[in-house]
DNA sequence: GATGAATGAGTGTTCATTCAT
DNA sequence: AATGAATGAACACTCATTCAT
């Protein structure tokens, strides 16, 4: 049995001190930064059990990176095919909408984000997500030649740099909403939602606009 | 003397291997994920000299930051008090296109500013950059304040939320050009910088042209 | 399971094999001067087996000297309350007496006690001893104040004073016990034993007598 | 020229300097704990330079205590030969009273000596003080051949036991009136100062006097 | 299924001392 | 007479991983 299956396997108790332990450590500290045997300490389980449900650190890193961003992967997959433009920006709306949603229900989801996009961006050489990695690229990859076919996303820049770009600035978007989403209204979070949106757009359009505007 | 002192006395030669070795290593680990004595090694000074160089690992962090940085940071801090709109974004785009040639002349410096930017947005207490943070909050500070003064930047989103967003977006940027530019002729090179530029003024700009597209 | 309980289950030889490096090396050179990774290598184990023994070299100085002390504390504190100065001092009388022999049988004992003092009198903050040393102070306390309450002890030094030359007597004592126990005849060490106890009370005793003398 | 020798060609500034702040690291650390790289940098000399005038650290404390502790073993060398009894301790009683003096005007003696007495008992192997040790011991010895020929000190108990004794009662005395001197008004201290004397009397005075008390 | 004892290379840092200049 | 660059072993401590039971 592979140790994947053996973690499906586990109590619903222990199956959800390990993500806890181990969703907060490598939110606080990234992956090269967390430390197993704290997220073992903190999990409750001995050291030979972690290592019987998990080949290693990279492992448990990205089990429970799936957990985590799992339901947000299935929104993302679960957008329509767009058959307008007006539509593809309807449903990027809808999916940001629904992903702010998520994180606000799922905060150690967001931890764990930023730290796949730390680590994917860091240039290091194995590192330990190349699959998921690999998926991501794939999804983003039809998501914008969707975007294209339909009129809705520019073609003036290369895709290679815009995704980043989305990504990055989807990662401040985060940052700025687990920060303050305490303190605001709804409809403020509302109003600055759509106005985080239109940014997006502002910068996948095609850049006509922008010229009239200058 | 002081550390810093003696490092300016060193032979050209081994400035640039510690420099060399340090930059390196920083830009692939990231300051926490970086190894002292990985560092040393491939500088090729012993362990006690590296430490008659610089106090501790967070020193050759900040004095090699600083190096690579400096040139930059001057860069910044001599864009011109701008009296209209029209003026500052004249001053932004000068200021980026300056930007991205100092990246350049300077592939060191990119990896560095990456693990500051990295560094600062990690959330840890007791980050070693604590003055060099507080310096570009209080430039950035007085850099929006300016803009707005002249009805060039957005008011309809809070600066802590542009701020982030800006240096992140100017991260893709920067790690795009890191990636292509030997594979690029300078004219494409300056139609994408110009591009670049355009997309942080649709994030920055007032909303008036949005509305009138959406 | 708490490093403390993982020492308890250690087979009796490597139990007996740390506390003998251990005690040594603190006896020899205190607590700051002594090497841990001397007291590993002695021990036999891995660097990481000790680690997981003890939380750190503090930690495996408290345990051995808890180890070594713990039954001379139990003594000290069977001590009956005295009614009269008369009890008050057979008591002492006694305490002292089984002290030295506990000394004789246990004599890794010694050097450590001798190693606690140093640091206790070093006055160094952050001492890896505070709670022995608070504990020894209450004890210390409550036995002079009992002394005091029978008319035993003198009350015309501040405690201050006698406590630590009262500590420091017993340090001499104890250091010349161990060098010539070996080369004496049991008479000869009871006649010293029964004039150290007199020199003891000459000390601490009201200085009625004195003053007649002189 | 030896480094002795060196050292008393010194500028008044530069020896003063160099006392000082080896005076204060050892009183702090003990020779063991104390930083030699620490006493370089606070005397504001060179590496090279102190390497001149002194061969390492022991020679420098060896040479900081002779300087410091120098004028207290003039005093005890001034004691005059004693021809009875009386005398001895009238002697005694006057040395005590200006090594207190003493130490209260050269506070940075006191720590150098607490420094030495930790050294001499700490039982290392290569105490780098093996012939101030001597000679202290040969004072002691000629002090107390003295006393016992006039018939002043106890013979019921060793040499060997009792000089140490005394110098661990002193020690005590000594710390406590370190703490203590500030807050004290001359006559207390005049006062107290009298009673420690006694103490060491009863300590060191034939027997006779406690068995009448019992 | 599960334990926890054991490993040893690795971390950043301090040390007393040497020696060419 | 004096400098300060250079050394490398030693310091306490953490790491991810293995494996006999």
């Amino acid at each position: 049995m592979s140790p994947l299956q053996r973690f499906d396997n586990l109590s619903d108790d222990r199956r959800a001190a390990i993500l806890q332990a181990a969703a907060e450590e490598f939110s606080l500290h990234g992956f090269d930064g967390a430390s197993f045997a704290r997220i073992i300490e903190r999990s409750g389980l001995s050291k030979g059990a972690m290592y019987y449900y998990f080949e290693n650190k990279e492992d448990l890193y990205r089990t429970v990176l799936l957990q985590a961003i799992g339901p947000l992967v299935t929104l993302w997959e679960s957008v329509p095919q767009a058959q307008t433009a007006a539509e593809f920006w309807a449903g990027l709306a809808d999916l940001l909408r629904r992903s702010f949603r998520f994180y606000e229900e799922n905060p150690l989801a967001m931890g764990l984000g930023k730290s796949l996009v730390r680590l994917m961006t860091s240039g290091q050489h194995n590192a330990p997500v190349a699959e998921l990695r690999a998926k991501a690229e794939q999804w983003t990859r039809d998501f914008f030649r969707r975007g294209r076919a339909v009129g809705a996303l520019r073609t003036d820049l290369p895709e290679e740099l815009l995704v980043p770009m989305i990504l990055k600035m989807d990662e401040a978007m985060d940052a700025w909403f687990v920060e303050h989403w305490g303190e605001m209204e709804p409809a403020e979070m509302e109003r600055i939602g759509g106005l985080l949106l239109d940014l997006v757009r502002r910068v996948l359009e095609p850049p006509r606009a922008a010229q009239e505007v200058s």
